[in-house]
Order: structure tokens, then C-alpha cells, then sequence
DNA sequence: ATAAAAAAGTGTTATAAAGTGCGTTAAAAG
DNA sequence: CTTTTAACGCACTTTATAACACTTTTTTAT
């Protein structure tokens, strides 16, 4: 599941996936979507109920007195919001009031949906661009010195 | 597949592959063709499914957190399109708003498809002939530094 | 504590825009 | 001249989204 979207949030917080994203999403037999914070940008990731939980497993399992460790942990558990989903329904997702204002989405009406595989990225548009035409935003944090036990996984 | 082809697209911004091209889709067993930003020029790439799916496998395995490893993700990966694609049939594709204008070609109604062996490119026309005769494009982004995990990889 | 009101969440429908498929015409190749 | 290929135009289908209606939850006032 790939590529970009500029795509619309209803006056309830509501998006629905693209349509063509729905075969994907029904053969891999999903019906829970995760979304949570991204650790290191104003924007959000959205997981497959079934990535989320190994990503979960592994997180939560790590030594927690590790600080940068606990922030991980509780920047993207203490923060999912678990959707039920329908892959051969709407494909609607609410988006919570929290993740809205850290994503800086809150009176904006449209969102990009960035596709990266096996997850999706939510910006406001105006922070994607700047991103992606070499701008650099307030809120990174790009110095993370990552504790060997974060190395190998890849949110 | 080889070679430069000036070629159309119509008025919902599809183009076809030249017929040359379709014995080594049919042969190559494609039905997928996947178009994305090039990283470095304001121009796209087109693969060939199979050869998409090793790409976005070994990028999306990546140490996310490493900001250019991130940034070439978000280029490559987010805003890639897959089509479905019939060699046996008009062999068309659609380009969407976003890759058009990343590669200027908004209001053009011709391309340049260059054939590179195992993957495509396409070019405005006018950016294509000033690369060919050594001139400099103003959007180049040549001082890329590759991290390790990168330096083997082949776009 | 209870009822009323407001807010938040869920679901449906209608319509315009975007995307797809296919026949026809024009151009190029053999 | 015949055949193949490329380009164009039209009709149909799908998709996105705004508007509306209804349900549930939370808040407020009595």
C-alpha cells in the first residue's frame, strides 16, 4: 500500500481510505486499524491491526528504564488509538482530538495519507510540503542517539 | 527495454507504452507497473512489478529513524502509484496530479519515456534535452550523503 | 438524581469529479 | 496498398465528499 493522498476529514474527525487500498486491505484480513504518534515528527502513523501488534509485543517488552526507551514506548503505546474496521465496508477512521492537535490538523479539513507499505503516514499539508521540499520543522527531533535494542526494528 | 520514446498523454493524463515493448511484458509476466519520484531529478520512474516489490521490500525494512534513510522512504515509497497493467492489451497508464507536476509535466500533452533496461523514466521533454546537452537543473539534489545501509542499493 | 440539552459518534444518501473502457480516426510502418 | 500503431473522443463506472438524519454519550440545570 503505497503513494500519496490529499484526501478530506469530515466535520467529525472522519477519513476514509482511498478505495483502491481496499483489495490490499481485504487480503491481508484486517479489521482493526491502529493509529498512534509518530516519535519523531508533528505527524501520525497508522498500522495494520496485525503489524501493530508486533510492533507492540516488541516495544512493550523492552527495558523501560532505558529513557529514550520509555519515551518510545510512551509516545507510540501510550498513545494508539484502535479502530475497528471494515475492509469491505467505508473504511472510515476516526482521528481523536489528541492526535489531531499533535498532528496539527485541527482546523484543517483535508490531510495527506502517505503510503509506505505495510503502514500509512497522516500530515497536515502544509507540514508535509515543507518536509518535503527540504524545509525543516520546530518540533523534530533528528539527534536521537537510538539504544541498541531500538537498532533493528523499524517502525 | 530500451530507448527514448516522445510520446502523448490524453486528456485524463494517460499514456501508452510504445507496442515494442509489449513481448518482453508479456514475457516478463507483468501485470503491475508501479510509477514513482525519482530522489534526485524532477522526473519519474516506472518498474516493473516483481521489481518493485524487491525495492519497497529491502527500503521499508530500514532504519526508519535515520532521517535520509526516512526521506528517501517518504520519496520512493510514499508516492508511489501502482497500476494494474495488461501487456496483452492497451498497455496504458495513468499518471496522477501530484507525479505530474513533481515532474513538470502539468500541462504537457507529450512525454519523454526513456527505457533503461529493467525500469523506465519519464521526463518534460525540455528538462530532458538540457540534461542531454550537460545543462544544470535548478530542483538537482546531487549532494545526497548515503548512509551504509543504503550505498548497496540500486533505484 | 433526573430530565433536558448539547456534544460526539455512526450511518445513509446524493452529486460532482475522477477514472476506466472501448470504438473511431489519424498517422506511421511494412 | 495493407497492416499496425498511436491518438482522440465519448460513454460509462467508480469514487470522494458534503449534507443530512439518527443514536449514543456527556454535560448542565433543576
Amino acid at each position: 500500500m503505497f503513494g500519496f493522498n490529499n484526501i478530506s476529514i469530515d466535520k467529525k474527525s472522519r477519513f476514509s481510505f482511498p478505495a483502491k487500498y481496499r483489495d490490499a486491505f481485504i487480503n491481508s484480513n484486517e479489521n482493526q486499524i491502529v493509529i498512534t504518534k509518530d516519535p519523531q515528527y508533528p505527524a501520525l502513523k497508522v498500522y495494520l491491526g496485525s503489524e501493530w501488534d508486533q510492533i507492540a509485543t516488541k516495544l512493550s517488552s523492552l527495558q523501560g528504564l532505558d529513557p529514550i526507551v520509555r519515551n518510545l514506548q510512551w509516545t507510540i503505546l501510550g498513545n494508539a488509538s484502535v479502530c475497528d474496521f471494515e475492509p469491505s465496508g467505508r473504511m472510515q477512521v476516526l482521528i481523536s482530538a489528541d492526535l489531531k492537535k499533535y498532528a496539527q490538523i485541527e482546523e484543517a479539513n483535508r490531510i495527506c495519507l502517505i503510503g509506505m507499505g505495510n503502514k500509512f503516514e497522516i500530515w497536515n499539508q502544509e507540514n508535509w510540503e515543507q518536509r518535503q521540499t527540504g524545509g525543516s520543522l520546530a518540533t523534530e527531533i533528528l539527534d536521537i542517539v537510538l539504544p541498541e535494542s531500538i537498532k533493528d526494528m523499524s517502525f
